[in-house]
DNA sequence: AACAGTACCTGAACGC
DNA sequence: TGCGTTCAGGTACTGT
């Protein structure tokens, strides 16, 4: 389930089969996605070749030779499917159902590559040659390079009123997290997820941006490391074992040593949080 | 301009 | 077993 830690593990599994590969074949089978597919998709696709795989926030876009850029999200329970003569026996986890294959396309090497999405929340879409793409117009800084700094995060703070938590979901203001990792990248702060954005010190900010880089540099250690050739079994990509602190962890013991006090979940802007009442204020 | 609420969709887990 | 309810990792849109 993708936040950018799980969108770049996605990533990192589909390079070896991508990147440099011309796709031969491809099919749109649902078309009716949140936003539906481009017309076309499939046009476009054939004969392309994939220049480069990267991510931009959530999204992951794939450069073809001359026609622009495929652009992908996941959204809540979009999946990549991969498979290939060289896996053998390929075994489809019973759970993820062919009716949400909704794009399968194959390499000239024949690697058949599958966008599976029960809920349509996810997105494919196209970007013209030179063109830019609306979705990706207004994102933040990417938390994980050098232009998300201390002083970025705290000016994009100032004068808000909205919970920390909130604030810290919106891409405008920093690109890629959700509500996994804003709640454990708070608990680390030590922040309680309702204090507004703009009434927390610089300080508290700046070593909050740390906190958030770790969080997301561990998971994306955990993905690649649990998950030979990111890969599962079923061919499925991105998914691999969590290690969180306080996500989904209400009752449980705090995490932090010493500290005496259970994980509380709140609802804030009709999603759960996740945090400890006596370490994060 | 910031913010809250709603909408989009399916499936799993839970309570009765 | 079946049925209803609630919840799920995202984001765009609308209205105040």
């Amino acid at each position: 389930m993708p936040e950018l830690p799980e969108v770049e593990t996605v990533l990192r599994g589909l390079q070896p089969h991508l990147e440099g590969q011309v796709i031969a074949r491809a099919e749109a089978r649902r078309p009716d996605l949140r936003w539906p597919l481009p017309p076309d998709l499939v046009q476009v696709l054939t004969g392309a070749r994939v220049v480069a795989l990267r991510r931009r926030s959530k999204y992951i876009l794939a450069e073809l030779q001359d026609r622009g850029s495929l652009l992908l999200h996941l959204g809540m329970s979009g999946r990549m499917l991969i498979e290939d003569q060289a896996q053998g026996g390929f075994h489809r986890d019973p759970a993820i159902l062919p009716r949400h294959d909704h794009v399968v396309f194959w390499t000239d090497r024949g690697t058949r590559i599958t966008f599976n999405d029960a809920r349509r929340f996810g997105m494919v879409d196209l970007v013209a040659p030179g063109a830019s793409h609306p979705l990706l117009a207004h994102l933040g800084p990417e938390p994980l390079s050098d232009g998300f700094t201390p002083e970025v995060l705290i000016a994009a703070f100032a004068g808000r009123r909205s919970p920390v938590k909130t604030a810290l979901l919106d891409q405008r203001i920093v690109a890629g997290l959700g509500n996994i990792y804003v709640s454990e990248a708070l608990h680390r702060a030590g922040i309680d997820p309702r204090r507004a954005a703009g009434r927390i010190g610089a300080a508290r900010i700046a070593a909050l941006t740390g906190h958030i880089r770790d969080v997301l540099t561990e998971a994306i250690a955990a993905g690649g490391s649990s998950l030979r050739d990111h890969r599962q079994a079923t061919g499925e990509l991105g998914y691999f074992q969590h290690a969180f602190r306080v996500y989904d962890r209400e009752g449980a013991p705090c995490p932090r040593p010493g500290c005496p006090g259970a994980i509380r979940r709140i609802v804030q802007s009709a999603r759960s949080s996740y945090f400890c009442p006596q370490c994060q204020k």
